[in-house]
DNA sequence: CACCAGGCCGTGC
DNA sequence: GCACGGCATGGT
């Protein structure tokens, strides 16, 4: 089954990536411009086999979700195959705080002012998402004015509590959701995202607009506990089948 | 003009 | 514990 890779790029778990005119995804990560056409060319870059979780098993994973239920079945028919990347804690982090009561175009948007006023130039016309560090250079006000509106002082929280970040991995999962809502405007919804989109926690269920309404309409009375051992990917497929 | 977008915070009960 | 209004901005 090959990989809906523009959907796992741009379908809402990244705001890292852009779609040139000759089709290729480039990306600043790690330092450097990434340029890819498929999921066929990270196998040779170990920063980007870890990034795209290439030793998972999504194909047999995607089997087990498909045979679940007739809505899994139509979901993962329709989206193809998906994957949950293993971003960046810092930057998953910011990117969904920027995520609360916004659309992915504008969440895009603001990446990139973030990138173009604060990270730096790794190569002419690519900017780096800015470290904790470049990003304390930001004032509130300096934030308001990039366009972030009432997220601005949640963004200086995460940058003064950044070494929180580091603290995750060795903590289960209702305590590393506890632990990242210590930061301002981190709550249930943009914690999972995080442990999901950055950590490889894959019980991770994050309820947005369009997986409430999901829920809602398919699975009555359900909680995420229905899709174990799942959660995570099978959230990701009905939220791309929901927007869709 | 309204309502919505990968929600959360502060307040009130 | 749960319900509610407010919140910046841009799109429909």
């Amino acid at each position: 089954m090959e990989e809906n890779i523009r959907e796992i790029l741009l379908g809402g778990q990244s705001f890292s990536w852009t779609e040139e005119e000759d089709g290729t995804f480039s990306a600043v990560l790690n330092e450097r411009v990434y340029r890819i056409k498929g999921i066929e060319d990270a196998y040779s870059d170990s920063y980007l086999h870890s990034y795209f979780d290439l030793d998972y098993d999504y194909e047999k994973a995607r089997q087990e979700i498909r045979a679940k239920d007739e809505v899994l079945k139509e979901a993962v028919d329709k989206v193809g195959m998906l994957r949950i990347l293993k971003q960046d804690h810092w930057i998953t982090t910011i990117s969904f705080i920027l995520s609360q009561n916004n659309n992915i175009k504008r969440i895009t948007g603001l990446y990139r002012k973030l990138c173009r006023n604060y990270g730096h130039e790794v190569e002419e016309g690519y900017w780096s998402f800015p470290t904790p560090e470049e990003l304390s250079r930001a004032t509130e006000e300096d934030l308001r004015a990039l366009g972030v509106g009432f997220r601005a002082p949640f963004i200086i929280d995460a940058v003064n509590k950044h070494y929180i970040l580091s603290q995750i991995d060795s903590l289960d999962f209702d305590s590393a959701m506890d632990k990242l809502q210590e930061i301002k405007g981190i709550g249930p919804k943009v914690a999972s995202c995080i442990l999901i989109f950055s950590y490889a926690r894959r019980e991770g269920f994050p309820m947005d607009t369009w997986m409430k309404q999901c829920m809602a309409k398919y699975y009555p009375g359900k909680d995420k506990s229905y899709f174990h051992p799942y959660e995570a990917l099978s959230q990701q497929y009905l939220f791309s089948f929901m927007r869709g």
